[in-house]
DNA sequence: TTGTACGCGTTATCAA
DNA sequence: TTGATAACGCGTACAA
């Protein structure tokens, strides 16, 4: 397989002036140009990428971790992100972890091994001491709000909460719980700050029943209801941070005969194409700006912090 | 930042055997392996896998094309896909296409360009023969059944679809119709002409009204649905080919006062989870499995053929 | 405007 | 069992 060396030796002019038409580079003649042209034409040249990156010590390629993509959440951020590393003609190397830290830190080796050139972690197991680490190597973007010293896009989980929370009270719920996806993380855990000061200002008691963790998927709703009609005391409406879950609630209502929001009041997040069909109150996150402006963080050298709205949509489950 | 020499010179061997060790590979006294693992430890020597990749000519990333990632269907064989990766320890390299071309050129460029070992397509716009000159630079495996000289993994869409439609005429349905992703396609195809044949076979008239494009998510369901109520002569059942639409069209089917399957008999494909909660009559698909077997094609140097087989699920919507 | 020569960091070959 | 050295292929000072 030609190389280099080959085409500039077709085209009798130095290695230099070749890399130079391929490059794009100034200071080349028309017709020595068109030689080269030819040269790579003829000889069949082909750039080796690993060369390049060897020489350069970049790979314009950025890694993406997220615990799954088959979720409307890391589906939307990863729109985002894919669209801005087309914008910017770079590559996405996607790490989907199910929340293995293994697999987070396979990620941040092919840092380390400048395998890629920056890191983005969508959400994440390890914590902040296993990967803080791995930034002498290259950019890491979190997504989430975290007092470290390192780029992130964000949400403000506490004060969305807390104001879904406050909204919820105003309509006249009185025994609210909420799903979420897992109890652990930041933003989780932000949610459940928001959630016991809200029950503290409104000196109303906790209920762990009212929690219902590990909700992602259409069929979690299902579960939650399953749980919630066996409960003596029951909350009388839910937050539940996700779409999916909430339309599981939805469609486990119909078959269960809970009326909604009579018997249970639904708040989902994400503001899904589902939540539109079933009519469903939710906060609608902007996840593809977020995914682009991820990517964007990436690229930047110093560290950059940015928080992005959310919106209530009001429909008829509440 | 310290290299192997780095390394050789502080441990006093030569980088050759400071290979040896990094790789594992025998012929080292155990005196001087330790040498080098204090030298690597105090160096901080990193491994570059640029420079490994030039020299091996690998890379240990595999290229995977699909137009997205957010529907059940690709997820599935995104899953499998990552599984074996993971199990093979290689990594991933996502194109996420929109179904444009450009998107998939670019990464069988990275193919031609060494920076991936191997490119799998889960599904294409391009024309076989704008892919086929790339089989030089590496292997590529596909997602259906082409009468090509190239590895893939499929599933049968013609006797599946015949299948479908014999036990739909079975069943008593006169006027059936199908909702599809795109009429293009290579497994878009062979469902035509067994729809056309089935049609055929029974004397039944083509009806384009029937046939329902772009069908994709849940919201795709209440469009055709839509669609059919506003027909004159309207279709008495429907195979849809994903269980996303299936679902739409149930949840529209509610609020429109349509009975399923009285009015209209619905079967899935997938056996997305959604399709149990809703009763949903589906087809499933082993999609992990698909895309494991995918992966595992991908690493083969020969051209290996696999037929995956489908499972009728009878539930409440036929 | 062009070319020489070296650096990038590793693996592989072959002789010792 | 070890080491010297030649690839691998490109980018780029620096010299001309």
């Amino acid at each position: 397989m030609a190389n280099i060396r080959d085409v500039a030796r077709i085209a009798g002019v130095s290695v230099t002036t070749v890399s130079r038409v391929l490059n794009e580079h100034p200071y080349v003649q028309e017709d020595k140009r068109q030689a080269v042209l030819e040269a790579i034409e003829e000889s069949g040249y082909v750039k080796n990428m690993n060369a390049v990156n060897l020489s350069t010590g970049k790979t314009g390629m950025i890694g993406v971790v997220m615990p799954f993509t088959d979720h409307p959440y890391f589906a939307g951020l990863l729109k985002g992100l894919a669209e801005e590393a087309r914008f910017q003609r770079k590559k996405l190397v996607l790490f989907q972890t199910d929340y293995e830290r293994e697999q987070e830190i396979a990620a941040l080796e092919m840092l380390k091994h400048k395998q890629i050139d920056a890191c983005i972690f969508c959400s994440r197991s390890s914590e902040w001491r296993m990967i803080e680490p791995y930034q002498t190597y290259g950019q890491i973007v979190m997504c989430e709000e975290i007092e470290e010293e390192v780029s992130y896009t964000f949400i403000n989980q506490y004060q969305v909460f807390m104001n879904a929370l406050n909204y919820l009270d105003q309509k006249g719920y009185k025994r609210i719980g909420y799903c979420i996806g897992r109890r652990s993380g930041t933003n989780s855990q932000a949610r459940e700050r928001a959630y016991m000061d809200f029950l503290k200002s409104k000196h109303l008691p906790f209920n762990e029943e009212w929690i219902f963790d590990n909700s992602y998927h259409v069929q979690d709703g299902e579960r939650v209801l399953k749980e919630i009609s066996s409960l003596v005391q029951r909350p009388d409406a839910l937050l539940v941070t996700n779409d999916q879950t909430a339309a599981g609630i939805l469609i486990a209502a119909e078959k269960m005969g809970f009326s909604i929001p009579e018997d249970l009041g639904v708040m989902g997040f994400d503001n899904h194409p589902i939540a539109e069909m079933l009519s469903i109150t939710t906060i609608a996150l902007p996840l593809e700006k977020m995914g682009r402006n991820l990517f964007k963080q990436s690229l930047q050298q110093n560290i950059l912090r940015k928080e992005v709205n959310v919106k209530l949509i009001e429909r008829k489950t509440i």
